[in-house]
DNA sequence: CTTCTTACAATTTGATCATATTCTGCGGCG
DNA sequence: CGCCGCAGAATATGATCAAATTGTAAGAAG
């Protein structure tokens, strides 16, 4: 009786969510702060300063550290040095090559496989993030973007393209930030109500069209961000 | 002035290729077992294993694994185990798709940057390919074959599609060395022949026709072996 | 006399290892 | 048939060693 004492061996965690293992929890933060400009282009991270900052252990650190590095979202310049990568011209121009193809085939795919339940669900994310926009919620605008886009490509049940294509927006995140950051949240046009319409319609292919055509409106504001401010070295 | 003595301050290197860090050593090491097939799809990998295998400390290997599951060359399948994911059918439509348009692009540009030393470099590579053809050397094969695109994509001089198409090869390198046990070396065309033809032309745009369909081509001998033998669970 | 360059030292950072802790899976016992 | 305990493996920590960057001081040149 008086083991009011909970041992049980495994209380896990009073705050819930404790079940993953640390690397991976670090590594999400990590993630976010690269994709939605916490850091910026061109910031240097080590690990020590991430292990106080975080309050996690050397290794987990290590470890995101070397799987963001891996992906791209952070580069290991030189020496000793990890930053964040600046995007050049060329750059650019590769992932704007790649992102014209893989996400209208994501998005193809997507069509075919979406649900009213789905649409839905994309609805209620472009109304936030419309929101976002009127409020001038940079962070806002940059989250429920990328989840907009998130949401098509889970969908297109296709996990390389999906991955790969993740990874891409870890290239340019940090930059999508700059851009805001430069024009604010007013002049960002996006085609996601034709997309809805699209995907209400069943239409795949047009999907996949309208989809371009946003990925190259989008890449071509972060290239007019990028010429007028030529990276400050 | 005179003094031709370098102070030496920096030896570079004595003993040549001991500067690099044990984590890469390994790293690059499972990378070539997975890329040519030295482990097989499905086959287990624990972290114990290797460390006692390569002789290596824990925390190299577990950084390397870590690398090479982010980068789909491992998979982290439930619980605890890591082993080389097997090819679905749906996941080799992906890579088809992404290697049919990722890999022509890259063959455009390399084109376009062709001089008579890399287009040497190359037709020796083949010649070597072609001799492994011959002997019926399945190892020689996929190495160079490999070394073929590879030497293709570094000139393209575009890094993040490099990067990209690399991890691809990762994930069906371990199916090619499958092919190849079923049928041998001896029916495996390729259109390296043509490919060399139109670089010799400066034709860029052939050159890219020609390694679509090289690539389709690859593709499809690894779709029918998987489905003559549908991967032994 | 001032300033630039260079060399040395100290602090910071990264890499590796040995060890403790926790979680999962399995086998025996009630 | 189910529960408890044990073994094995992976995660995470802290310490230790090596290397590099940075700061400082001294010497030489203008």
């Amino acid at each position: 009786m008086g083991s009011e004492t909970p041992v049980s061996k495994t209380i896990p965690d009073a705050t819930a969510a404790a079940k993953r293992p640390i690397h991976q929890h670090v590594y999400e933060r990590l993630r976010n702060m690269i994709l939605f400009g916490d850091l910026a282009p061109g910031q240097g991270v080590t690990i020590q300063g991430l292990t106080t900052a975080l309050d996690a252990g050397m290794t987990p650190v290590r470890e995101a550290l070397r799987r963001l590095i891996s992906e791209g979202a952070l580069t290991h310049l030189g020496n000793r040095r990890v930053t964040v990568p600046e995007l050049s011209h060329a750059g650019l121009d590769e992932l704007g090559f790649m992102r014209e193809t893989l996400e209208p085939e994501l998005t193809r795919r997507a069509a075919e496989r979406m649900t009213e339940h789905h649409l839905n669900a994309l609805k209620d994310c472009d109304n936030t993030l419309n929101q976002a926009i009127d409020r001038g919620d940079i962070g806002g605008y940059l989250t429920q973007n990328y989840r907009f886009h998130a949401m098509i490509y889970a969908l297109a049940d296709a996990p390389i393209m999906a991955t790969t294509v993740d990874q891409l927006w870890l290239r340019f995140g940090p930059s999508l930030r700059v851009v805001c950051g430069r024009y604010g949240t007013s002049n960002l046009p996006d085609k996601h109500a034709e997309l809805l319409a699209a995907f209400a319609d069943g239409n795949a292919q047009l999907a996949g069209e309208v989809m371009a055509g946003d990925v190259a409106q989008g890449m071509s504001q972060i290239r007019a961000a990028l010429e007028g401010q030529p990276v400050p070295r």
